[in-house]
DNA sequence: GGCACTGATGCGCAGATGCGCATACGACCG
DNA sequence: CGGTCGTATGCGCATCTGCGCATCAGTGCC
């Protein structure tokens, strides 16, 4: 169990909140403040807020004042690019799912369109 | 927030886990039986056979009885794949900060050294 | 059948997490 | 300087999770 195992597994814990996959989702398309992610996410802003701070503790977003508004940045991409890689994989295995649970040989829909940022 | 968001969070949840990690790096190796698995990452066997559980839920890893034992293995390769990246991301920002905190100039080790399973 | 071995399950507890809510902080404006 | 907008924080609750421990279940051997 060495140390980047642990440190990995910090960074899943804090990835695996499909709200914060949504924020994330949504800084990828560029910087934001928080109550706009707040709107894009639907959730309250003291919510997104929090969220937004356990993301920055794990280093995965960036905060920077501008204004009276606070932007949040993605830090490193290649996470995010790891987590859409790992979307693919998980669209490929619903479409299977999908495909042989209702008609076995309708279009199995090959391209997952994922959006890779960066 | 989508259907495939909330799968994939649920998926980053089970990986979140450091003992989890380790046992999905043993079992990149090949399979392994629990009693194996609980030796290699020093953990009691209902431990190991909980966790087990939770991947295998997860559809991470599949089961199969050979004996008396049940040799686990990995389910999709690709996945682990996605964990992979991450890793090395994450290494390389330890090795950043390593090289940052301690002598700046002590060889940055620019090989992070991972393997990629298949 | 009885026994040994390998793995799975149930239970109870301590610690962590997410949420809503109210509220405090900080920055710009007049 | 007071008001307002944008954001952060503290609190309390319900829920979940991981772990150790004891025990149950399936398989093969004698």
């Amino acid at each position: 169990m060495d140390e980047i195992t642990i440190l990995q597994a910090e960074v899943l814990k804090t990835l695996a909140s499909p709200r914060r996959l949504a924020i994330l989702h949504s800084l990828a398309d560029g910087p934001r403040g928080v109550g706009e992610l707040a709107m894009e996410v639907r959730a309250s802003q003291p919510n997104v807020s929090q969220h937004l701070a356990v993301l920055r503790s794990a280093g995965l977003v960036e905060a920077e004042r501008d204004g009276r508004e606070v932007r949040y940045h993605l830090t490193d991409a290649d996470v995010v690019v790891a987590c859409a890689i790992m979307r693919t994989v998980l669209e490929r295995r619903l479409i299977r799912l999908a495909a042989l649970s209702t008609t076995p040989a309708t279009k199995p829909v090959t391209k997952p369109t994922v959006r890779l940022p960066a």
